[in-house]
DNA sequence: ACAGTTAAGGCGAACGTTCGCGCGAACGTT
DNA sequence: AACGTTCGCGCGAACGTTCGCCTTAACTGT
């Protein structure tokens, strides 16, 4: 299937100068109507779409946007993929842009040998980032080599590069503080590890909130582990060890999996979750509203999110100005449901 | 960023003609050895990479390949997304292929001008498909167009495109074949709608086994719907409804959310789901391991499938001739686990 | 009637490759 | 010594655009 219809076709048919079709086209120059109307008939009589290769090797931009992530562990769901994925999708393509999609490698001189190429070939014209982890070497990569890039997630600096990010902090501070109005004052943390740069700022947000309320936060109750099921259930196995005044009644989790885990822990030992024992996830995914009891999460605003970021992305490369303001923080939405009210219907 | 390094500098650097720096990059030409090392020096030192842009020009091809999905819905994950893209795009890349993702409109006309900008601008070589229904207006196009492409499912006609599918029926069979071991005559069925073309095939399966074991299906143990969590809830409300003697005593659902619908209904009505009324999936989602009792499942080899396509398509986009066969069916795998056999441990 | 302005559009060049032809030198053959 | 072959490499062209400069003709004002 070669290409069939180009500039000089069109141009032959309208009997002008290709390079007249081509300022007609990106309405660029003064042309008579006459003309214009001559050649737009032509264009549509043979159906003529401009090359994109062409373009783009004139133009030196590529209109397309790069994006890999960190795929889902196999006994894990990334709740969130689909619905980020097709919100940028649909913000990029409405601008004439498309995304180019790539692997993740764990090896990360693999990982950054890949982003140099689809720079270096010019692939693609810019990045989108997920931040995990603190120092991200893709950050440091694309930071020096002076390459567009917008993230989801933040680091410590937030006046490195545009981002916008859940405020994971303020979602763990709704949480918490939904909990205390049940009238909780012992609530654990089902935390990530310590390298964690999401998982710490979420439970700054923990800490915080109980700090207002004027607790003493147990060393006890913040247990760490990958954000697993089976951390979930054997750290709370833990929890409800702790002798009877000391231990927790609530549990807030960093993720909906491991308090699928503490909801199966906390059944295991006699008590009934939701009743007995509090449980908050975060994600909200899909099945949270099936479990039962139903689980009450923290959801995140996916969708305005990747559109966001994929406009802001998109009008610095067409206009060379960094959005203002560079960073941005979005707050989840605390969705309450039978795991923490105890309303169990089901 | 202008791209800086090319042919030509690293000819001068070389002190060759740059023609000949293109022919020793593509191994092409008869040069001597010592000229060709000369040359690999200049494009070590100088960090040479070649256009992509300028190359797919020339060539008139563009090494990416499209690829758009159907979003699931909402309130459901698509449990083998991450898994099918991460295993396609590390097959493309080893070939130096990329994906060009885009996004799904409802829309049939909307979607199929998608398709054929991406056609006519040159941007893609080829597309991978997700066929989910009957007379997908995308396959038509681009069989219209002679346009390349293989697909993740199937039509009727099995030998009209190169595809993959799971076998969905043997899928079925082997579900049902395990419930008839367990002891189980009389099984229903969480079924999608008549139009969708995946549930017919499963379905097929489900009848095929029934019927070699000699057992007459009821009409009323077919229940039909959209595969949420909601009408797998309520069409078991309605079999368990059934009378002592034609009441199911084990139930195949279509999906795994489904599934997880039959199993809260089965409690509802204060039956044990694994102990009184047998349940079991399809997808093996993630969490289906994590519910209690843990759900019996069907596995798609979902990498092996990405993996598959794309070498199949890359390699009749590089040789010109289709794969044979033209059509594969994978088997999945029964994971079974306590929704069925009961050995409730949790 | 003549210089000055403007509108309409032609033209050459460039973006960075790949491809095939062709040329000179070295080589071996008669 | 004159003549094909082969090797190593240069050269022109093309892929389909966009861009800026240049030409031409018509139109202004005095």
């Amino acid at each position: 299937m070669p290409r069939r219809v180009t500039l000089k076709k069109v141009a032959a048919h309208a009997s002008v100068s290709y390079q007249t079709v081509s300022k007609v086209i990106n309405h660029k120059a003064h042309v008579s109507d006459e003309t214009q109307q001559r050649i737009w008939d032509a264009v549509r009589e043979l159906g003529y779409t401009p090359s994109y290769t062409a373009r783009s090797l004139r133009s030196q931009r590529s209109k397309t946007i790069g994006y890999s992530w960190e795929p889902s562990p196999p006994d894990q769901t990334n709740p969130i993929l689909d619905e980020f994925l097709q919100s940028m999708f649909r913000a990029a393509e409405s601008c004439g842009y498309y995304l180019l999609c790539f692997p993740y490698h764990a090896e990360i001189p693999k990982q950054l040998d890949t982003y140099r190429e689809l720079i270096d070939t010019g692939r693609v014209d810019a990045f989108v980032l997920s931040i995990i982890n603190y120092n991200d070497p893709c950050v440091n990569y694309l930071l020096e080599r002076n390459f567009p890039f917008v993230a989801f997630g933040r680091l410590d600096d937030p006046y490195m590069f545009p981002n916008i990010d859940v405020d994971g902090g303020l979602g763990l501070r709704i949480a918490v503080e939904h909990l205390l109005s049940l009238g909780h004052r012992r609530i654990a943390a089902l935390a990530w590890p310590l390298n964690s740069r999401v998982g710490n700022s979420r439970m700054e947000g923990y800490f915080a909130a109980l700090r207002a309320a004027g607790i003493e936060v147990l060393s006890d109750w913040i247990q760490r582990g990958e954000g697993s099921y089976d951390v979930g259930f054997q750290s709370t196995l833990q929890l409800l060890a702790m002798s009877e005044t000391t231990r927790p009644t609530a549990i807030v989790a960093m993720n909906d999996l491991m308090a699928i885990g503490a909801m199966a822990a906390i059944r295991q030992k006699g008590f009934r979750p939701g009743k007995d024992v509090a449980v908050t996830g975060f994600d909200d995914t899909p099945t949270a509203r099936y479990l039962s009891p139903p689980l009450t999460s923290l959801r995140q605003p996916v969708s305005e999110i990747g559109q966001n970021l994929m406009e802001r992305l998109i009008s610095y490369l067409e206009t060379g100005v960094y959005p203002d303001p560079i960073g941005e923080l979005v707050a989840p939405q605390l969705v309450i449901r039978a795991s923490t009210t105890g309303n169990d219907t089901g």
